[in-house]
DNA sequence: TCTGGGGTCCTAGGACCC
DNA sequence: TCTGGGGTCCTAGGACCC
């Protein structure tokens, strides 16, 4: 039987949900980042800004040159999950084949659900209804429907934003022969210039290479390839109806060439243990295995990790994790230009067996009141005695952000 | 090639166990 | 001590995604 898959893509979502809920925001230009800072990277962008050359991960910095009436807000994370919650939960009333493939994707099944393309759409028009009644106007959504996942997603992508995509058998042969091998989600830059290199840069040509050639030099994601390159991918739609749970959590951060002397790593180090071990504590979870790694100016990057016998949401434990991984390793800190930490092994608070979690009490409430102002009064509250050393030569914050820590989030 | 910060999955080799 | 095969855990690195 032909498969319906659709793939429903929210619109600037980020954004858009910033702008539903702030109404001043509306048909303006913004940028969504983490903590509003020139250096910080710009997540999303509003409809209004990618008239611009803007793309989400730029620095703020750029994105200004770019579009320079811009503005930017700090984001939301929660409020987005809860949106997310909220869309889903009209998805499923849809169909239970239904994988949520990120925070702002889904992909479904219907193929039990509806007998044809045109059924398909109707029922896609209704979906959109029923958002803007629940989500609010701001908040849209982009449809693809195909035989695949694959192939849902590329054509939803041809038709953002708020649009219905179909991409029907008849339409096939021509999509394959004019659609670039990287524009397919799954085959990313590098892949892409090892084809290019052969002389496969459309679809149709991928399709037309020799299985064993790819096989030979992929692997068995050279079998994928090639389905894909015939119009097929028979992955089927996983059955999550929630985001799955986290396998590691870990924050990294770039370091300014006047930020590299080896104590003022540490420092940067120190604090982003800190912030994982917070929000391990926030997810409830603790982790055993820690990765601490770091990007060489040259682009190259080294990775060291170990595993710890007894699990820990403690930034100090996962700090001095880090600095036992990384012993001995022949590292000049003026060459380093991101350092990342991660904590992956991941074990629910609640499922870890009692004597494994002979924490250190004092430590622990500490850590516990340390959250509390932190959730109350902002991260910055509260901060290590040494990484006040920074403030000196933290780069000119401020100036071109909206303060807007203290807004309330409006429902619609 | 990276920009920048958050992730996932896959592969491959070594150690160790039975 | 090595035989052989299977399994798990750990580490490192590469590629991809949003």
């Amino acid at each position: 039987m032909k498969r319906i898959i659709m793939h429903l893509d929210m619109d600037s979502y980020f954004a858009s949900v910033e702008q539903q809920a702030r109404p001043a925001l509306r048909g303006r230009p913004i940028g969504v980042t983490g903590r509003p800072s020139r250096t910080s990277i710009i997540t999303a962008f509003s409809r209004e800004a990618k008239v611009y050359p803007v793309r989400a991960g730029m620095p703020a910095w750029e994105a200004f040159r770019a579009c320079p009436n811009l503005q930017c807000v700090a984001g939301h994370p929660e409020q987005y999950l809860s949106v997310t919650k909220r869309f889903v939960s009209i998805l499923k009333e849809y169909t239970a084949v239904l994988e949520v493939y990120s925070v702002d994707e889904v992909f479904m099944d219907l193929s039990q659900e509806v007998p044809s393309y045109d059924a398909a759409c109707a029922l896609a028009r209704e979906i959109k209804h029923r958002f803007r009644g629940a989500l609010g106007s701001c908040i849209t959504a982009t449809m693809g429907f195909a035989s695949s996942k694959t192939f849902a997603k590329l054509i939803g992508k041809k038709n953002k934003p708020d649009g219905i995509g179909v991409l029907s058998e008849a339409a096939f042969p021509e999509l394959l022969r004019t659609t670039p091998v990287g524009d397919v989600c799954g085959i990313g830059p590098r892949i892409t210039d090892r084809l290019n290199r052969v002389g496969i840069r459309t679809l149709a040509e991928l399709g037309g290479a020799s299985t064993e050639y790819l096989k030979r030099e992929f692997g068995v994601y050279g079998l994928w390839l090639h389905a894909v390159g015939q119009g097929k991918d028979p992955t089927p739609v996983a059955s999550y109806t929630e985001l799955p749970p986290p396998k590691s959590v870990g924050h990294s951060k770039s370091l300014p060439p006047d930020m590299r002397a080896l104590w003022q790593a540490l420092v940067v180090l120190r604090g982003l243990c800190d912030n994982v071990g917070r929000r391990m504590r926030r997810l409830e979870y603790v982790g055993r295995t820690v990765h601490c790694g770091f990007r060489m100016e040259i682009g190259r990057h080294y990775g060291k990790q170990t595993t710890l016998h007894v699990p820990t949401d403690d930034g100090e434990t996962i700090y001095r994790a880090c600095l036992r991984a990384l012993a001995g390793i022949p590292i000049k800190p003026t060459e380093v230009s991101n350092i990342g930490v991660s904590v992956s092994n991941l074990i629910e608070h609640d499922r870890v067996p009692g004597f494994l979690l002979e924490t250190d009490r004092k430590q622990e409430q500490l850590n516990q009141a340390i959250d509390r102002v932190r959730d109350r009064f902002g991260a910055q509250a509260i901060r290590r005695g040494s990484s006040l050393l920074l403030r000196p030569i933290a780069p000119h914050v401020g100036g071109f952000f909206t303060e807007n820590e203290d807004m309330e989030f409006a429902e619609k």
